[in-house]
Formats: structure tokens, sequence, C-alpha cells
DNA sequence: GGCGAATGCATAGATGGTCGATACACGTGA
DNA sequence: TCACGTGTATCGACCATCTATGCATTCGCC
């Protein structure tokens, strides 16, 4: 059904566009959205081994190492030996990390709440509730 | 309000996400996303200046530049003078490029599809009927 | 009509994020 | 103990983007 293929594209290009938008207008808000994603994961998921957090952010196994390195020189996150294996690592938030997190310091997250402030409340509504939608969607994997 | 940030967080998170799982799962759809942006902006506004362009994706004049030039290397658009300032340079979508843009072959668009035919039918008409209201919010500047 | 200031675009150089390939460390089973 | 599989770190490179700068053209003003 070729409408239905532009809605898809036409969700797709306003997505990136609105994600483009909103990094330029967040002036060093503060962490990498990758960084952000990372620690939102270790927050919901627990303490977590790096390949898994690569499966999930998603991004590859060497990024993941990197954005934890990164994460762990700010002191949001610490690096601790797995337990039950030797070879993984566990990584878990730290308080400084969650305290990052909840802070809406996050200039993405303030941009996007000012442009929503300029929607018709009930359209800024119907987006908020879609963040579960989303994120169910970025979390589907393969066919579906 | 603190709910309203949260909700906000996460909805960018997810829309973090999504991006980076859908870009992970289309192989070199074709298209860069800024290149598809560029080129339906051109298909919505018609011919238009670089640096009209480097405002609406949006991204800076150099990255406009060089997405255009990439775009008519690729045969997508073309560069005319703008008969009305010498300075100016008009770009326009091809023939090639339209159909490019029409055409389905997006990678990201067709795995967003592909995702959300494993959502209950009603979530994903919502989310499509989001498109707009997502394109709003990426053409909101300042602050709204 | 001519000259300085402003505008539009192209180029150069640098930065940051991401990836594939590879090397190393550890656990597992025989 | 040894071979093999698994988890992580490192290496090298690529791509997209940015800021700063230079060149060509137009505009405002005298």
């Amino acid at each position: 059904m070729a409408a239905r293929q532009e809605a898809a594209l036409e969700l797709v290009l306003s997505l990136h566009r609105l994600l483009r938008s909103l990094r330029r207008a967040s002036p060093t808000g503060g962490l990498q959205p990758t960084q952000l994603i990372v620690l939102s994961q270790l927050t919901e998921a627990g303490p977590s081994r790096i390949g898994v957090i690569a499966e999930r952010v998603p991004c590859s196994q060497p990024t993941a190492t990197a954005v934890v390195a990164e994460l762990e020189s700010l002191g949001l996150v610490r690096r601790e030996p797995d337990p039950t294996d030797g070879r993984a690592t566990r990584v878990a938030v730290t308080e400084e990390g969650a305290g990052a997190l909840r802070g809406v310091a996050y200039g993405e997250a303030e941009a996007l709440l000012e442009r929503l402030g300029s929607l018709p409340p009930q359209d800024a509504a119907r987006l908020l509730e879609a963040g579960p939608l989303l994120r169910l969607l970025a979390e589907t994997r393969g066919t579906g």
C-alpha cells in the first residue's frame, strides 16, 4: 500500500529532522545521545555487561566499550568484575550517574519540551504518549 | 512538572534508539538520511538555494554544499545559476531524484514498516499519524 | 558610475562518533 | 594440561559534521 509507505517515509524523515534539530538546539547540553542511552539502559536493567549494552543500545561492541569508558571517566558509571565470569565486566550506574540521568539538564529533552509548548496541548500529549510506543518499536528486532 | 520531563526524556531516548536501530537494519539502503532530507525538501519546496536548504534540513551551509554535490554526482539533483542573483545557486530535483525519493527502496522506511507490522494495528496507525505532527515539531524553531 | 560593505557559496582543516578486524584474557570441557 | 569458545579492549580507518576562511557577486551610498 503506497500510502502507508509514504507515511512511513515521512515519519522517518520527520524523526531525522527532529533529532537533528534538537541536537543543534542543545548547546553542549552535557551528555551525548549514546551516553544517555547507555545510562538509561543501565538504570532500567541494572548492572549489565558490555556486550548486552551494545546489543540494546544498539551499537557495536567497540562503541559500547568507548562509551562506557567515557562515562566511567565522568564518574557516572563504574566497572566491576563479573563475579561469575572473570572475562566479563559489569557496568553499573553510580549515584552521580542516576542524578545526571534524572536531571532535566539534558538539552534535547528540554528543547523538545520547549517545542511541545508550541503545539496544541492535545497534540503534545499524543506525542508524549507515543514515547512508550516508539520505545517498543526501537526494541523490536528482526522481522517482528 | 517532573512527569512531563521524564516523558520527554523517554521520547527523546526512544527516538534516538529507533533511528539508530533502523540505520543498522538497512544495509546501505541507498541514500544517507541527510541526502534524503535534502531531496524531500527540494521536492516539496521546489528549486532552492544552498543556504535555504541548510536552514531547513537543518545543517551547516558547508554540509548542504557537500550533500548537494554528492546528490548532483548521483544525478538526483542539478544546480542552476539563480537568474536573479549571480552569487546564488539554485538546486532542483531531477526526474531520477524524484523517482529515487518516491521509490520505497529507502531501507529505513522499509525497516520501520516491517516493525510496525509487529505492533497492534491501531498503535501502528497512531504512529504513522504522528508523522505530520513530528514534522511540525521539527520545523519549529526558537522558543516556539 | 565607482567603491566599500554585505551576502552566497565553496574549500580547508579538524573533531567526534562509529565500525570492522584483531589481539588478549578468561572459562569450559576433554 | 591443552585446545577451543567467549567476552572485552585496542587499532586503524571511514564518514558526517562543524567552524573558520577565501572568493565571487550584489547592494548601498556617494
